[in-house]
Order: structure tokens, then C-alpha cells, then sequence
DNA sequence: GCGTATATACCGACTAGTCGGTATGTAGTA
DNA sequence: TACTACATACCGACTAGTCGGTATATACGC
């Protein structure tokens, strides 16, 4: 009956993972972001994680769950980094500087997660569906909130507005997975800065 | 044998459509948006349709060329409408301004069209992917060498590489399907108008 | 105008295989 | 004995694509 994975679902999540787990949702990772969740069958995902079909059902009540848990770390991470910086109370400036260059690194650290969830994010179901939204939302409204700010400061230029400078930088990170190659002449970092004197320039007063 | 699809595939592309051939594809559009390429199987298409799964393997060889035709008929518009623009000779700032309210708009006409293409594009095999691959760089090559031609002009600041900037401009509007609401409070045109402003502002020198 | 030949457009039952998920078994531990 | 942590065999639903056939249109000799 999937015992650690019924428990997850009453009691919440939980936050640590076993060996096995971490290697189920490696090779998920991988073959999600190689074919897609519909192309990938259970059990092509049992075979490279050299594990059984007992085994992932035994931790895992379905495959959907895999997306989810796969959702979770990425956002976890970012989430946790975001309200960090903010809390720092740095200048605006500074602040989307800091927010953007985490979040280019971040995402280039874990692109198969990035790609997988960019990309099938709207298969999720009902509950896990809200939660990813709730979570998204308050990403952008965390981020919109900086940027506001520093408009109403008269620290950025009001020109275009706010809502529409995180949906733009938001869309070029979404976009990142597509293109960005670890192997590629800049590293991650410097592309956060680069997108964020890009972003900055635009707020230029 | 699928004679009219096989014709198409031996003499390159035809450029019209049958009804038929027209129904089938808005259905497949529809459906693959909603639920995903892999996610929708053939007879949800041919049942959306109103037409036989004959019907369906009449006019097309398989699935896969569904997925291609419709990827066909958006980055046709937009490749042609870009040549249009960039052939007008205009001021730098103002072909970049006609370029991304173009393709904001196009976009927005074409919302779930753009949706299967940004998510399912991997999906293409070998000689369409090449197809796609040749068309999405040559879009993304002529829309670099405005912006650099604006650079050595002296027309726009040399602050962030003209790749860059395209990659974050492409960007955006390939994350476009994923958030544009046809029905909200902005049209398609401001919208591409804002996002204008604030690739120009990062360029102003 | 009429018969015949041939091509096109379509129909829908069918097949061979794949899918996510489950039921049942067993080895090890407490 | 009871429980966890798996392993294995299997199920029924569903899949993309095929195939034998038909209905209609067009072409042409007479």
C-alpha cells in the first residue's frame, strides 16, 4: 500500500529521502526531461534506476507523485533562497541583482528538474496543481514587491510596470532549460548578471 | 497509403489545406494544448474532429506529422512577417519595436499553437527537428544582427551582448503562452508595446 | 449519352503491443 | 509471530496504426 508515500499524503511532506527514493526520482528526473512524463513508462524508470516495480510502488503511490516530488525540490530551494535575499533589506537594486543571479544558478544547478517542470507542469493534479500555483504566486509577488518598491523610492524608473518587468524576467529564466548549456562559454553566474544588468538597465532611472 | 500526406513528403511542403485536412488539425491543436501530444491519443482527435480514424491516416502518415504541420503554420507567419519588418530598413529602435509587437501579437492570435509548440517541440524527429532547428535560427540570427547593427551604429549601448539580448527577448515571448490571458486586462499589442519599452530602455545608450 | 476503367476519399473493425497499477510472495529483522 | 522492504508475475484498459472494403468522382472510347 505504498506505506511512505500514503504517509507523506496524510501528514503532509516530508522533507528527507532514502536511498532509494533519491535514486527512483534521479532516473525519473533524467528520463522526464529526455522524453517527457507521458513518453517515459514506470518501467523504463525502474530499469535505470536498477530497481523494481515493487520498490517504486513500495515508496511512490503513482507516477504523478514523481513529478510532484520532482516540483518540490526545485521550488523548495528557490523559495527558501528568495525570501532570504529579501530579508537581507539590501537596495533594490542590489536585491534583483542578488534575486536574479540565484535563480539563474539555481535552475542551471538543477536543469533536468528545471526542464521537466517547465514543461510538464500543468499535469499535475487538483491538489498538487494548487499548491504549485500558490507557490509560483507568491515567488512573483515577493519578487514584483522588490521592484515595486523601488519604483515607489524613486530608485527605479517607473516606466513599464513592475508586474510586467518579473513576468519578463521570470519568462527569460523559464526559458533558460531550453537553451542554457553547462558546457557553454558563460558560466550560469555570469549570465544571472548579465540578465540582470539587462533587467537593471531597464529600470535605469 | 495516405497518398496526399506522401505526396507532400516527397515533394517538400504543400502550403494549402482541405476542410478535412483543416479540421483535423484545429482538433489535434486543441486537444494537444489541453492535454499534451503524448497525452492525447488519435482517437480523441478524430472524435473531436467528427471525422474517422481513416479520414485521419488519409491525409496524414502519422501522429508525429500533426505535431509538424502545426509547428509549420506559426513559424511560417512569423519568419515571414520578420523578413517584412527587418526588409523596411527602419531606424534600429524602431524595427525592434515593430519586431516584438509582431511577434507578441502573432503569438497571442495563435495561443494554443504556441502552447504545443514551446512545450512538445522536442518531440520532432530527425528531419522535422532539423526543419525546426534551421527556421528557429534563422528567426533568432536576423533579429541579433538588427540589434547589433544598432550597437555598431552607436544607435543602441554595447552594455549587454546583442545575444543576450535576443535570448532574453525570445525568451519572454516563448513564455508567453504559458501566462498571456487573451481575456485580461491588457491586449496583445500593449503588451508587446511594454515589453518594447523595457528591451529599449536596457538598450538606450 | 452510356458503359467501363480507374483514381480518390473515406470507413471502422481489428491487431499487436504497451501502459499504469496490483496481488501475491518471500527474505530479513525484531 | 508480526512487520517492513522489497521482488515477480500478472491484469485489464488503452494505444497507434493497418487493412479490406465502399461510395463517389473523373476520363475516355464509342
Amino acid at each position: 500500500m505504498a506505506r511512505a508515500a500514503a504517509t507523506r499524503g496524510e501528514r503532509g511532506e516530508r522533507n528527507t529521502r532514502s536511498p532509494m527514493e533519491e535514486r527512483i526520482i534521479a532516473a525519473a528526473v533524467t528520463l522526464f526531461a529526455e522524453r517527457g512524463f507521458d513518453g517515459t513508462a514506470v518501467q523504463q524508470i525502474v530499469d535505470h534506476a536498477e530497481v523494481t516495480k515493487g520498490a517504486l510502488y513500495h515508496y511512490f503511490d503513482s507516477k504523478d507523485e514523481l513529478l510532484y516530488e520532482i516540483y518540490r525540490a526545485l521550488i523548495g530551494v528557490q523559495s527558501a533562497d528568495l525570501d532570504a535575499i529579501v530579508e537581507r533589506g539590501l537596495p533594490a537594486a542590489e536585491t534583483v541583482r542578488a534575486i536574479l543571479v540565484d535563480v539563474v544558478t539555481t535552475t542551471a544547478k538543477r536543469l533536468p528538474e528545471a526542464v521537466v517542470f517547465f514543461r510538464e507542469a500543468h499535469k499535475l493534479h487538483d491538489k498538487q496543481m494548487v499548491a504549485y500555483r500558490a507557490d509560483r504566486r507568491r515567488y512573483h509577488e515577493s519578487f514584483r514587491k522588490v521592484i515595486a518598491d523601488g519604483q515607489a523610492s524613486g530608485e527605479f524608473a517607473g516606466t513599464v510596470p513592475a508586474e510586467t518587468v518579473v513576468q519578463i524576467a521570470m519568462g527569460v529564466v523559464n526559458q533558460l532549460p531550453v537553451w542554457f548549456r553547462p558546457e557553454g562559454r558563460k558560466t550560469a553566474e555570469q549570465l544571472g548578471n548579465e540578465i540582470a544588468d539587462f533587467v537593471l538597465a531597464a529600470l535605469r532611472v
